[in-house]
DNA sequence: CGCGAGTGTTGCTGATAGTGCAACAGTGTT
DNA sequence: AACACTGTTGCACTATCAGCAACACTCGCG
């Protein structure tokens, strides 16, 4: 249900009420809204160190109270940072607008994405106007490599080493068809190689698929990742091929603009 | 030239690194990157400290460096809050498009900017596409209320309290046109309410003047502005009145939405 | 080539800054 | 009216974090 427990203990050398606090903006991008006493639980200290934590978020405007003596929320101190990062390269401007005009026509969610580490990093999100669809906001969330299209689509393009990485760590398992065996993983980032796009069935969420084509940018590195999500009765298995033709075409667009982002996203 | 020193030793109950980490932020938002040492001067803290603080940012992925051993930039992560904060609601979304549209028209810089407090914060932004225009980025900035349209006109339509608070602080001045006397404020906000749109004849930057439009959500409420702004060659105050028509149609769109952000922003 | 001034990074140690405690002032429920 | 909550604030202790100094490294200059 909730797959983001990360209790790990913070690494030595890292400042302890700093570390707290991006875990509270980190808290507050899940809910929409939180207490003072729910954010003390949630992080496991004292009520009023949670209370002095986001006083000191609210003074620099990154968190904001509803009202007085209420719930705190993201405040728009985020809003400039957020403008600074989108400000420093064209993709993630091009890609929503790639996401509007493709959730407009094939009417489900589609999703940029890019490489970033040890994950697969939402940069755009559009979604249809369907009543069932993805619920959850996807924008800036990290994604799991081999369990998501995007994520299979991006790790088959990236260099040799980080596949490496990825197929020698373990593989978390989150549904039953989730890829957990690293051969079975190796194989499938041929096959994505091999027939140029990846696919998820229910291996990240029960009863949802998703297929991605990659984004190609000047020189024809894959700079990004167009995918569609869909629970499954709308996108089987048997339609796989009739999106990725839609999916190609948004994916030509958007890279024939030759945004790039991360230019070093491959090495490291 | 730079019109942000807050050089205040910081309220006391707050945490002193949450809050530098928080300015590291707001540095990091203005200028592209800025290595360790950098970020330690102008924080006026040990070099150890400034990184200490970085890379717990960094594991949050809040920023992330250029390269090994390199400059620190703004992460990924932000996104992850941006787009939460965004989802909350569809004001944002619908601003975005209309600033797109109207700076395809009017080929000139478009703010959507709403009251927040003790500032005007520009909640979207889009540029024209020709060479000499705004070059900041604006998008989260908080921008004074008696220096500019924006800040006017959402001043002129804010409660009675919000407006005396203003106009009892002393008004700061940014050029030789800014309005700095009380009364003369006073009597600039009623014209504002009478004609229905502000302007900033070269008030909060030389050369520069901007108009601004109420965006009317339902009820009547103003609850944003809508501005171009542009080299004063290019929009003279002869030409206000031009651009009024054409920005009330945008506004009008807008407002047709009645898309809401913040209903108790009035309140304090 | 070697110098010097710059960078980012890392143990160590002392004192400061931040934590937890307890108590207060509210609000809504029992 | 008692209770169980909430957000908020002074106080005192000690764990935490800032500063120091040294390291490894890169760059530009002589």
């Amino acid at each position: 249900m909730d797959r983001e427990r990360t209790e790990r203990p913070m690494e030595p050398g890292l400042v302890q009420s700093v570390d707290r606090a991006a875990r509270i903006l980190e808290l507050l991008s899940e809910q929409p809204a939180m207490g003072v006493s729910e954010v003390s639980r949630e992080l496991g200290v004292h009520r009023s160190t949670a209370f002095r934590l986001l006083a000191t978020l609210e003074a620099r405007n990154l968190v904001e109270q509803v009202d007085v003596r209420g719930d705190y929320r993201l405040g728009l101190g985020v809003l400039r940072m957020a403008g600074a990062l989108t400000a420093r390269s064209d993709l993630t401007r091009d890609a929503q607008a790639c996401c509007d005009e493709m959730a407009g026509r094939l009417n489900e969610t589609m999703n940029v994405s890019i490489f970033d580490a040890d994950a697969a990093v939402t940069i755009t999100q559009a979604s249809g106007d369907q009543m069932i669809g993805v619920a959850r906001q996807y924008v800036g969330q990290r994604v799991p490599l081999h369990a998501t299209s995007t994520g299979k689509l991006l790790l088959a393009h990236a260099g040799l080493s980080e596949q490496q990485r990825v197929l020698t760590a373990p593989l978390e398992r989150f549904t039953a068809s989730t890829i957990v065996e690293p051969a079975q993983l190796a194989a499938e980032l041929e096959r994505v190689r091999e027939r140029g796009w990846a696919t998820a069935v229910a291996e990240w969420e029960e009863g949802t698929n998703a297929v991605a084509v990659p984004v190609r940018g000047a020189g024809g590195a894959v700079i990004a990742a167009l995918s569609v999500t869909a629970p499954s009765y709308r996108l089987p298995e048997s339609g796989f091929e009739d999106v990725v033709a839609a999916l190609r075409e948004g994916a030509d667009d958007l890279g024939a603009r030759s945004g790039y982002l991360r230019p070093e996203s491959a090495a490291h």
